[in-house]
DNA sequence: TCTGGGGTCCTACCCCCG
DNA sequence: TCTGCGGGGGTAGGACCC
């Protein structure tokens, strides 16, 4: 722990709801909802007239649209405008600091003791945090966001989520204790809904009640690491430094079906076309891996993995798709499968493998022949699977379009061979609305549409 | 109409090896 | 050869985060 308030933890509010407003005028002063808006879907970010009706963030969609007005926009997410969105604040956050965390899309710490910054007071940093959300409001087109500084990591979050939205606390020096005592202990990150369910049968609610908690006795209820860990949080002592870069150590695709499946040729395909995407991704990392997980959701919802690890590191699609495939044989899917996943995991570099290469190894996985006899069956998804191939399907609720006539604008509904377009951006008031075939040729997907007003030359 | 998708870390357990 | 012990890798699952 610092002895200055230094760090600085900024959280973007209601982030994807809040770009859907501001890039759909119709919808602001709306409830919107951002999620899967399939029958398995879940909410992602509820907009804060949402969270008046009770719309929740990990809430199912179905139990958000029945808690929500008609009239409330339920939308699909349009992740290349939430990252062009983020990527303008983070590089803000990098004018204040070079030595800026970025946790997720919507999430980031700053040192602030790396940065210009040389008044580390509290009044100092206030002042700087001020200046900095009015920036970000400006140049998002009136995204607001939330900060917390303080001596930690911890207190800096937990001071971010106090006053939201457009929030500010700093957390003076020698306060870190006042603050954190009411709360409720699920403040503290680590603790989830299991561990608060097991404090509560101790009698313990709050970090004041967690303080009095003997260190021996914690580590006797949840283990070595989390019950030093619990320690250690409850008295503030958080000395996490903020790093620039995360070493990425596994990547992983998965997909909830709208409805059980349990034909095997279905499942194995499915396998493939995950394991594609994830070769692709590393393979744009030159990175290897050598552990092959696949993971299933039961129909009860349970949850069941297998994994294998291969001799040598690979990239390759096929190799983690025949043992991917091969894991799945271990598993009984004739109840149906609810989700299917493949993930890898032990990555090494590139120049790792080279050093494999030099050393004699292969690299590169040839498959086994028991592994040949699987892949032989492996069947190429169905032609109506590969959406980029159909157009016509791909008009996701919210999404960008232009028409040729008409002009830009974004999707409001699809069903039945027609598509219905709200013609309006961020620039403009709300707009008019009109329905065209699915496969109208004038209508074609757009890039996410432009907030910041032409620089006037 | 039950409950997403992408991650990280930790623990328990098994097996192998010295 | 048997037994005990500890370390390390691999595997499975749980908890947590955004």
């Amino acid at each position: 722990m610092r002895s200055e308030p230094s760090i600085l933890h900024l959280d973007l509010d209601a982030f994807f709801a809040a770009v859907e407003q501001r890039d759909k005028p119709s919808l602001r002063g709306r409830p919107v909802v951002v999620g899967g808006i399939g029958p398995r879907g879940v909410v992602s970010t509820a907009s804060y007239e949402a969270r008046a009706f009770g719309a929740r963030s990990a809430m199912p969609t179905h139990e958000a649209r029945r808690r929500c007005p008609p009239g409330t926009a339920f939308l699909g997410g349009r992740f290349a405008a939430y990252r062009k969105t983020s990527a303008v604040v983070m590089s803000l956050l990098r004018e204040v600091s070079s030595v800026v965390e970025q946790v997720s899309v919507d999430e980031a710490y700053v040192d602030l003791a790396a940065g210009e910054q040389r008044d580390l007071s509290a009044d100092g940093v206030r002042l700087l945090a001020e200046e900095l959300l009015e920036r970000i409001e400006a140049e998002t087109g009136g995204l607001t966001a939330s900060a917390g500084i303080a001596s930690s990591k911890m207190l800096a979050k937990i001071g971010s989520d106090l006053e939201k939205p457009r929030g500010l606390v700093v957390v003076a020096p020698g306060r870190e204790l006042d603050v954190l005592a009411p709360l409720n202990v699920r403040a503290l990150g680590g603790v989830g809904p299991a561990t608060a369910d097991r404090l509560r049968t101790f009698g313990v609610e709050t970090v004041e009640q967690l303080r009095r908690l003997a260190l021996p006795d914690l580590v006797s209820i949840f283990g070595e690491a989390h019950g030093n860990g619990l320690h250690r949080l409850a008295r503030a002592q958080d000395d996490r430094p903020v790093v620039v870069e995360r070493e990425t150590k596994s990547i992983s695709a998965e997909e909830t079906f709208e409805t059980d499946v349990a034909d095997r040729a279905r499942l194995e395909s499915e396998i493939a076309r995950l394991a594609e995407g994830v070769c692709r991704r590393l393979v744009a990392a030159s990175a290897f891996a050598r552990t092959v997980t696949v993971k299933v959701r039961h129909p009860d919802f349970s949850l069941q993995t297998r994994s294998a690890t291969l001799r040598h590191a690979t990239d390759q699609a096929g190799a983690v798709t025949d043992l991917a495939t091969r894991l799945l044989h271990g598993v009984d899917v004739s109840s149906g499968l609810r989700l299917i996943g493949v993930g890898v995991s032990g990555l090494t570099t590139h120049a790792q493998v080279e050093l494999d290469l030099e050393l004699g190894g292969l690299g590169r996985v040839e498959p086994a022949p028991e592994y040949e006899a699987v892949a032989a069956r492996v069947e190429p998804a169905p032609a109506g699977m590969v959406t980029e191939a159909t157009p016509a399907v791909a008009w996701r609720t919210g999404a960008d379009v232009v028409h040729a006539e008409h002009g830009a604008g974004w999707v409001w509904g699809s069903g039945r061979g027609r598509v219905t377009v709200r013609f309006e951006g961020p620039l403009t008031g709300p707009g008019p609305v009109r329905t065209f075939a699915v496969d109208d040729p004038q209508l074609s997907p757009a890039d996410p549409p432009e907030w910041r007003p032409e620089p006037v030359a």
